[in-house]
Parts: structure tokens; sequence; C-alpha cells
DNA sequence: CGGTATCCCTAAGGATACTG
DNA sequence: CAGTATCCTTAGGGATACCG
């Protein structure tokens, strides 16, 4: 119920707040990392199960190769994913999601039901833009 | 505790759904404008209150003014974000969250949260993973 | 199969200048 | 103040080829 008053961070904190608006904050790279392009869906599609790379690349509709071999380098890095290799023959690569994966793909699933739900009130929003501006 | 079977959509469902990971939904659109870059930053600013152009390009650090015009144009576009002109001498230019958006922004505060709280998680991920290939 | 390496090109994105 | 316009640079990202 606040007027409009105190934008930031609104209760000073006690602790070293790590702070996703910070420039040089691991929490921002991290944040980045996990809603770049294909990252995002790289790890929707995880939280469905472990996946292979091909069978991953085909998950997510339009990546590339190499994208997608970037992709989860990232998130193996910030530990999202863990990367098993079955040493056999064909070479077998699995994906999976660490615990702390799970949980934040559990939130990027939150936006993409939202997201999906609202396909009507974002057409209806876009026509009317268009309307307004052309 | 599904052993690792049916990846994919899990339930046939009777609706229309739409599908973050088809290439040519509407909601993979949106869901790309709103894990854009400055996008889903814009929105945790703005879920803190409304903001004026230039106060907002200070809360996002390191967004220029060009791509905050074009993410916000983005984001309006797609009915997240409401842009009033207040006709005044200076002008003033109200940027807030829509109902949507704000549910939207709800979920990305949820992810920054937990990814600010993973600070260390994260960095030791990124110290062990360069233990293991340099 | 699961990648990395290379080439190449488009578009994202920053800096600066200018307008209503 | 709130942008748009222009210029320019970088890096995102696709295609192809090749290696373990």
């Amino acid at each position: 119920m606040a007027e409009h008053s105190a934008h930031p961070p609104a209760e000073p904190s006690q602790e070293l707040v790590s702070d996703v608006f910070a420039r040089s904050c691991t929490s921002r790279a991290a944040f980045e990392d996990v809603t770049a392009k294909w990252a995002s869906l790289a790890l929707l599609a995880l939280a469905e199960g472990g996946y292979r790379f091909n069978a991953l690349r085909r998950r997510v509709e339009g990546v590339s190769e190499k994208m997608l071999s970037q992709t989860l380098q990232a998130l193996e890095r910030d530990g999202l994913v863990t990367r098993e290799v079955l040493s056999a023959i064909p070479p077998r690569v699995e994906y999976a999601l660490t615990p702390l994966g799970v949980r934040a793909a559990a939130h990027l699933r939150a936006l993409a039901d939202l997201l999906e739900g609202a396909v009507p009130e974002v057409e209806e929003a876009r026509l009317a833009y268009e309307r307004r501006q052309g």
C-alpha cells in the first residue's frame, strides 16, 4: 500500500546483500546466464528430465549445435547443470539439472506457464499497440 | 518419482496449448522478450514502482538510452508495461507494469532472489569448473 | 553420437549528437 | 526530460567441416 515513494532497496538489510542490479555482482552474471536466449529454454527442457545432447537440441527448437554447447557450458559452470559422459560406443552424454538448477527452472516454468496462458492477452495488446502507432 | 521415460508434453491436454518451445508461438516470442538481456532487469525495477525514463535508466545499471527505449517499447507492445506521457514542461513520461507485467515480474523476482542467495554456491561451482578444465 | 573449430554475416548494442 | 537518429564496433549466432 505504499504510495510511490522509495523505489530502491526498501529495507537496509544486515547481510551483505548481493544485488542483481549491480553490474559486477555474481548474481547479475548468473541471472543473465539463466535468462539468456537459449539458456532458459534449455533449463525448461531439462526440468522435464535428463536429456542427451541431440535430444535436447531437438526439444529446444531452433538452437544450433554451437549455441546449445556454449549455453550448456555456461550453465554447467554456474552449477545449474551437470554433464555426465558415459564412455561407450557410440558416446553418450547426459545433461541434467542440479538442485539449484531445479529451483531456477521452476521459476522459469512458472513464468512460461503465465505467458502461455496469456497469449490472447498479449496478442490483443499487440493489435492495440499497432492501432496506436502503426 | 518417474524413472526417466516420457520427456515431452507429459499429458495430452484438451485445450489448444500454446507452447513456449514452439518457434512460431506467441508465447515463445513473449518469453524471449521478457527474458531478454535488459527486459528482465527493467521489469524487476518496475516491480518496485513506477519509474520515469532516466530514473529507470539509472536503476538498471549499464543500459544505454537506446536499448532501454527499445526494451520498453517491446514490453509495452506485449502488454506488460504501460507508458504514460504527462504533457508538461519539462516532459514527464511514467512507466509502470500492467497486471500481467506484475505477475511476470513476480516470477523474475523469485528467480533473482534465488540467484542472489546462491552466490556462494555459484562461485564455488565456477571454481570447481575451472579446476576441472582450466 | 557429441561435440569443437572455422568461417562468415547479421544484428545487438554502445557513443554521440540532435530534436520536441 | 525523454527520447530518436546516426554511426560504428563487437559479438551473437548459423553453416559447414572435421575429430574423438
